[in-house]
DNA sequence: TCTATGTTTGAGAATCGTTATCATTCTTAT
DNA sequence: ATAAGAATGATAACGATTCTCAAACATAGA
């Protein structure tokens, strides 16, 4: 037993490690967060931790977050339309491709437009400090001219 | 004399052209539009505008951005922070460099990236119907290592 | 030029996502 | 166990934007 045991565990340790107060609410949302393939908004993260730990609001939800994204933990995203949305910072930097007909989030990466987009800053005498990069698309029928 | 009625009879036909209903309000927030060198939000645009044509809301001025955005007149950006800012569609496509430390905006135009934007669309199955790219930068030291 | 029709308007209420307030509860170091 | 400060839930407040609705207006046609 003790899938859940474990998950704790792990999330406490997480906290700990970047010197975050330990609390119920926390280690549930961080489990939420942990387990999402996707990139839930906050009113899905709190609706997704209310199942594991009835109580925690909506407002420990976004102070969480802001917690976590300043603990380097969690990124925050500004899709168009809608509020804010988040995912972990296990994996590499990554930009996003948006599936406009469904609403999907595909993930790339690309080092030549990292490369370029520090040439274009260099050039202009500028450094980046961090970039946005945000593909709307749709998918190709399958036989298009 | 009619440095002011040259700019509303331009604003009338650009209006007329896009197929949008002429009105003393629009006719003001295009001309601030067409002047504005920045990127103003709703707010700036509306204190602009009421220095040319007082009885311009702020509801109006929303309106009239949604209005002109549809009829590919404006368009709108979100960058980080704060509300959405606009600016015409006069010149060709274009990204922004955002200065962090003064918020000023730079355009700038890399066919290279775009190219790398669509091919890497296209790997997954996708065409790019938009995209959104902004590089958030700090001036280099001069003699920065 | 006058009129009829549908459109746009200003004012303010309403909405949405998010942050602030504050008394209470909880973590943590001791 | 306890003190001291930090985090919490509930809810008010907030900023940006959209909606509502009656009144004013633009436009096409007689």
């Amino acid at each position: 037993m003790s899938d859940a045991a474990d998950t704790t565990d792990k999330m406490t340790a997480a906290l700990r490690k970047a010197g975050i107060r330990v609390t119920r609410q926390r280690i549930a949302l961080l489990g939420v967060l942990a387990e999402a393939t996707d990139h839930p908004d906050a009113i899905e993260l709190h609706k997704r931790a209310k199942e594991i730990e009835q109580s925690v609001s909506l407002a420990t939800v976004y102070r969480t977050l802001t917690v976590l994204e300043e603990g380097g933990v969690v990124h925050r995203h500004a899709f168009d339309g809608g509020g804010a949305r988040f995912e972990t910072t296990h994996e590499e930097h990554h930009d996003h491709i948006l599936d406009v007909d469904t609403g999907e989030v595909i993930e790339f990466q690309s080092d030549k437009i990292e490369q370029l987009q520090d040439e274009i800053a260099r050039e202009l005498g500028y450094e980046v400090v961090h970039h946005r990069l945000e593909l709307y698309c749709r998918k190709k029928a399958a036989g298009s001219s």
